[in-house]
DNA sequence: CCATCGATGTTGACAGTGTCAATATCGGAC
DNA sequence: GTCCGATATTGACACTGTCAACATCGATGG
């Protein structure tokens, strides 16, 4: 095969992988289907024998970016076990990292990829499928929470709806500060912002068991 | 002057109003500079007299729903004042149950004119005039917290940063309701996760004073 | 009273987009 | 070896935002 073959035979994962790329550099407006064909070097329209339309590019895109956030869930959280290495850390202590390191891990991935973290909301919002999409992040969330009420810091009573709470605030957070309002603010600030935003829920939650909570260890932490 | 006058004289406004209209009803998306000049009656262009680009007349469109946004803070909080009439109503509470009414008028905003609360944060996110356009609301919400603390309920060392938390937290049950993964769920539900979320914030500032909390008495109002 | 000028609106064009319909080309199955 | 379904192409349509050149008006100053 010296020349281009007629038939691409890798076009639908040529096309998401270039699109992930637009929509990391330039977010989600920036991917465009024929700019996408001809970066893959197919003419216009090539992409309708693989997307119905435009939006169902960017729901792969959105997938991508999920799959990325919970890998980087899963680092954050390797991370904090290896951290500990030979000293034994408390169960309720571990606990309460777990769960703000998730949250500081989907933070975070919204800081470094904002093109993709706004891609990833921007594909039909208002799917069913979307249960599906935000499965990963959301089951790790969840067994964080678990964990949680198993060492006894949050009470049973205020578990349902906590999925909720840790994501509507950890997400608002990210779209703030990514493309919003507190974009401009520098950094250092915004590092210590999500601080109080992670340290809030943490007694919010310590609250219900009448655990002590010292934000200290929870920065200390990673 | 029986035929439309050359000059329109209220072009701006006309426009404005049009695209408020349009983004009210299809989202930001559905706010284009050719159609809007056209319901107007106007040629395609004359707009541009009046903004640089389209984007500016989306930031005039966020303007709007910012406003909004202040003024149904203000409902809630005087049906809040009015709702108590004759009994006397402990200064604590009241603090609480304005912090809870402000974030509640957020949410409620955000699902009742899901178009323009998404048009809102459409608009040149990364601009530096956003602390101005956002600065009604977050202005409610930083009197509100300083009220919590003059009654004794929010320690002074919580409240640093306490505005990005409470704002974090609302608008990311707004943005994952109104247009994210969260969008299907049943209008139930939806209240009472909110409750969820906001109960979660009263509970984790009482514990910074070591304040009851008791979550009965936040519902109830309103 | 009339000319001029700046503000406002118009016309025309360009490049770009998503999407539909009709057509061409291939690889594999019968 | 022929046909067929999957895949890619070509062409067209209706849009869009934006720039440049032109037209029209109201007020201003001589």
């Amino acid at each position: 095969m010296t020349g281009a073959a007629y038939h691409h035979g890798r076009l639908r994962e040529a096309l998401v992988e270039e699109a992930v790329a637009a929509a990391r550099a330039h977010g989600p407006g920036g991917v465009g289907l024929r700019e996408l064909a001809r970066r893959v070097g197919v003419s216009h329209n090539a992409a309708y024998r693989h997307f119905a339309h435009r939006e169902d590019l960017l729901v792969a895109v959105a997938d991508h970016a999920m799959t990325e956030v919970v890998g980087a869930m899963r680092v954050r959280l390797a991370d904090l076990d290896a951290g500990g290495g030979s000293v034994e850390v408390a169960p309720v202590l571990r606990a309460r990292r777990r769960l703000t390191a998730i949250g500081r891990a989907y933070v975070d991935y919204a800081l470094r990829e904002p093109g993709l973290f706004q891609a990833a909301f921007a594909a039909l919002a208002g799917d069913g499928d979307w249960r599906r999409r935000g499965q990963g992040p959301l089951d790790l969330l969840g067994e964080a929470l678990d964990e949680l009420v198993d060492v006894g810091f949050l009470a049973p009573a205020a578990r349902p709806g906590a999925e909720v709470t840790c994501w509507s605030a950890v997400h608002g957070f990210a779209m703030l500060t990514v493309a919003g309002p507190l974009a401009g603010v520098a950094v250092l600030d915004r590092a210590a912002t999500l601080d109080t935003v992670l340290t809030s829920i943490d007694r919010s939650y310590a609250a219900t068991t009448g655990s002590a909570a010292d934000p200290a260890d929870l920065i200390a932490g990673t």
